[in-house]
DNA sequence: ATAACTATACTCCTAAAGGGGTATTTTTTG
DNA sequence: CAAAAAATACCCCTTTAGGAGTATAGTTAT
């Protein structure tokens, strides 16, 4: 076999990035490319050279994972980029994956199967963890559930976060000091874009993300 | 200096698991009493004797970090008990600290910060990460916002279930096979025990938990 | 610059939600 | 067993929500 691989971990939390850190470091096949707490971090680590795979949690605190891989593919980077995270919210996956990640694997995978998915991702193999695979299916029809709220403009957004606390077209109205016949067509545009078949449903679409 | 603190990790992610084993040894002042991955596990570990410290994860798969406390202050089980969680939601902290935890400490701690909380937690002292002290006076002044949820008979709690997917007055009559006036009657009564001003107000706040 | 989009504000109308009351049946509980 | 609570269903009535249409001023993109 040739040369180990080197690994780049990003993860805000210490506790597991020492965990993570020392099962690289376990394995022969690998090498540890170095640890970063923060995205930002991580692409100053990443300034001079690169590690094979940069192995990055989503919810980090100040940049996200999705701004940290974006910006990674922006800086050209190249290195297998798999993410590694608790969240197995359809959202997240289907964003992370059409955003370049090469892997989404969970949290709770196996140390040994983690391993065993690294060294698949450097052959070449997007590697999924098995419960979040369901969602592939939706990343290929496209149409994201919630890509509706993309489609909204800044006003729409305002309106439907004030209803999403559950406020009256009245107390949203004078909460942004404009007639209450305007925020009805606000809610009645949204409800449209939501296909949703009233403003209950709507929240509760919205707030479930 | 007397006999270092024996402690249980309990907690479903083998890689976090794994970063805290090695955090714990690592140090003079503690010993590894145990690991396990589920509530059960823990339970089962704790059969014939105990550490000194449980750190205890929330959020795991089967039997949650909640119905574990219970069960192990079921048991009566003495150890202080020390939540290590990633869930910094107001509920889940009001919740343990009620329910007998020693601490409250973040995932995202410095794992030298946590040493040291561990020592003053074997100290007595009730140890709380910075970032959820604020809700401490909240688990003073009582009366947890969404008590009005453990008012609801069964069947009010079936219909503010169905409403809080967003369904109308009529679907949920129809799902349940009553009269849509019934629907309203609860739903009446819903609005008085929550006190809220509409059904959106109220499903949201429900989902808010 | 002209077309498209956004935000604003009406009208008229229908449907749904919500507040008050009364009443019957069933279930639970003391 | 009797009282209380819960679930059912209806009445009448007011308020809120939502659908369709028209219109106008300002902004943005082509």
């Amino acid at each position: 076999m040739g040369k180990p691989y080197s690994v780049l971990v990003v993860d805000d939390h210490p506790l597991l990035r020492r965990g993570i850190c020392q099962l690289i470091t376990s394995d022969g096949d690998f090498t540890l490319f170095g640890e970063a707490g923060t995205g930002l971090d991580a692409l100053t680590a990443l300034s001079d050279n690169e590690p094979d795979i940069i192995l990055l949690d989503l919810n980090m605190k100040g940049m996200s994972g999705l701004d940290t891989l974006n910006a990674m593919r922006q800086e050209g980077v190249t290195a297998r980029i798999v993410i590694l995270t608790v969240s197995d919210a359809k959202q997240d996956v289907i964003r992370l994956l059409r955003a370049g990640a090469d892997g989404y694997l969970l949290k709770d995978t196996e140390p040994e199967l983690l391993l065993e998915q690294l060294k698949k991702a450097m052959l070449g193999h997007r590697v999924i963890s098995e419960e979040v695979e369901a969602y592939m299916y939706e990343l290929k029809n496209a149409t994201d559930d919630n890509q509706w709220i993309e489609s909204l403009t800044p006003r729409e957004l305002q309106i439907l976060q004030e209803l999403a606390e559950g406020k009256s077209n009245r107390v949203i109205s004078e909460d942004l000091h404009i007639s209450e016949g305007t925020v009805k067509v606000h809610v009645k545009n949204l409800l449209r874009k939501a296909n949703a078949k009233s403003r209950t449903e709507m929240a509760v679409r919205y707030l479930n993300q």
